[in-house]
DNA sequence: AAAATTTGTCTATTGATTTAGACAATTATA
DNA sequence: TATAATTGTCTAAATCAATAGACAAATTTT
């Protein structure tokens, strides 16, 4: 049991619905253990008394964890634990998309969602070495693993070094695959910055998640092996089916 | 501007009050840059609109801010940001809580929280290497940088290898040092695995966070040079006021 | 077969959130 | 000084969230 496993006390007048905090905790319980995968969850009433609400709260939070396809109900049986176990995406100084997934999902890509051409905020600058306002293309995706969203990235090229990245990234759905088109062969990561907050309208719709969702940002830099900035990105996971794993190089 | 900047529409009926989803909005557009630190909000009227909803809406959202001292309202001048800047964390193979924000705070300290012998759950076992059952003392600190909670830590030693660790940790206030009294002259972090979730009703309170706060949570076992695990540990920061800076991977 | 357990549905009531409108109080600007 | 812009306060109504109780429906246990 890791942390206090303390009188799961939730509170209230503070913006989260009730419902809503026990569903977080639900799937925190379910992600520690405590709640075994594929058995059945406490009945509700023992629920109630647990979180100290009433049983149609509880019923609310379980509603909303079977409209998202955690939970599977059986009136006079029980409601039962569908394991959607987290994937446990690797990050470090070579991560690289699919290969790191290996082994934990079946099925794995990379959506091209949308690919335009824009000048440079300062932030996308300065991360790629270049003159703010120079041209960069921006390409939106959508990871996947097994039919579902895990990751969506938003990422910048130099638009004069990189022209035509999008139909490669559209092709071959790769971002290791179009660079070597370009003739790199081998990249880094020189950088990653890490945060977390609440996901935005359209990460919602495109993760399909469900509002009030937490997502882990990372912000990184991948360079050449010579130290030439490639790539800057903005990669949004959903948290609760994802976890990050720092791998020590 | 990092992500797509579009309409901000928020979502209804989701169990996150509208009040609260603006609250993130807010602190998001201030850590983006979109509204600078020191300057004013745009007035409740426009924010109303920009996020379609009534402007008592938009109130409670800013009186909430007001309450965490992130703004300042003041009568028929405007509403100002106060806004403390996100700490850098460093984490990498060598984190050391108080040598990373060299620098970017003035005075940082841990303290003991609670200390506990008990015997070891399967998770905590598996971590040190030990059986499952073996005692083994836990530790709760709170990581603070000029005054203000930045990090909440639970970590766990071998009770037989580390006795009076709670004591030498209440005396230096630092893992580092406390672990050089046994011997330990360096020690490296083995594995890191990341996440985010809300920060629970304990962490609210020693973080001294709003409800409905997200956390990052790092889940870690440090180990010595030559591979002995040492510390298993589970750490919380809060989101809004802590990012992590993945470094030298 | 009967009893107990558990989820599903319904009605009613109370409290919190959101909208709406009006106007006061304070500060900046023309 | 007058006007405009902005935050602060109040009242009232509509909608959402939570509590309460009763009973139906399905399943398991006795």
């Amino acid at each position: 049991m890791i942390g206090r496993q303390m009188a799961s006390s939730l509170e209230r007048r503070t913006g989260v619905s009730l419902w809503r905090q026990i569903t977080d905790q639900i799937l925190h319980s379910i992600a520690v253990g405590e709640f075994a995968e594929n058995a059945a969850l406490p009945p509700e009433v023992a629920l109630a008394e647990r979180y100290g609400v009433n049983r149609h709260t509880v019923r609310s939070a379980i509603a909303a964890l079977v409209q998202d396809g955690v939970l599977r109900a059986e009136q006079g049986r029980g409601t039962f634990i569908l394991s959607r176990k987290r994937l446990s995406y690797p990050i470090g100084s070579r991560t690289r998309f699919s290969e790191g997934l290996q082994g934990q999902a079946l099925e794995r890509r990379s959506v091209l969602l949308v690919s335009v051409v824009e000048p440079a905020s300062r932030r996308v600058a300065e991360g790629l070495g270049l003159a703010k306002g120079s041209n960069v293309i921006r390409l939106e995706t959508r990871g996947e693993a097994d039919g579902q969203p895990v990751s969506r990235a938003t990422s910048w090229f130099d638009a004069g070094r990189f022209a035509g990245i999008d139909a490669a990234m559209a092709e071959t759905g790769s971002v290791t695959a179009s660079l070597e088109r370009f003739g790199i062969g081998d990249y880094l990561r020189q950088s990653t910055v890490l945060s977390a907050r609440h996901a935005d309208a359209a990460d919602l719709a495109d993760l399909d998640l469900q509002p009030g969702a937490i997502v882990l940002v990372t912000v990184a830099v991948n360079v050449t092996p010579d130290g030439q900035p490639i790539q800057f990105a903005e990669t949004r996971f959903p948290a609760e089916r994802v976890e990050l794993k720092l791998s020590a190089l």
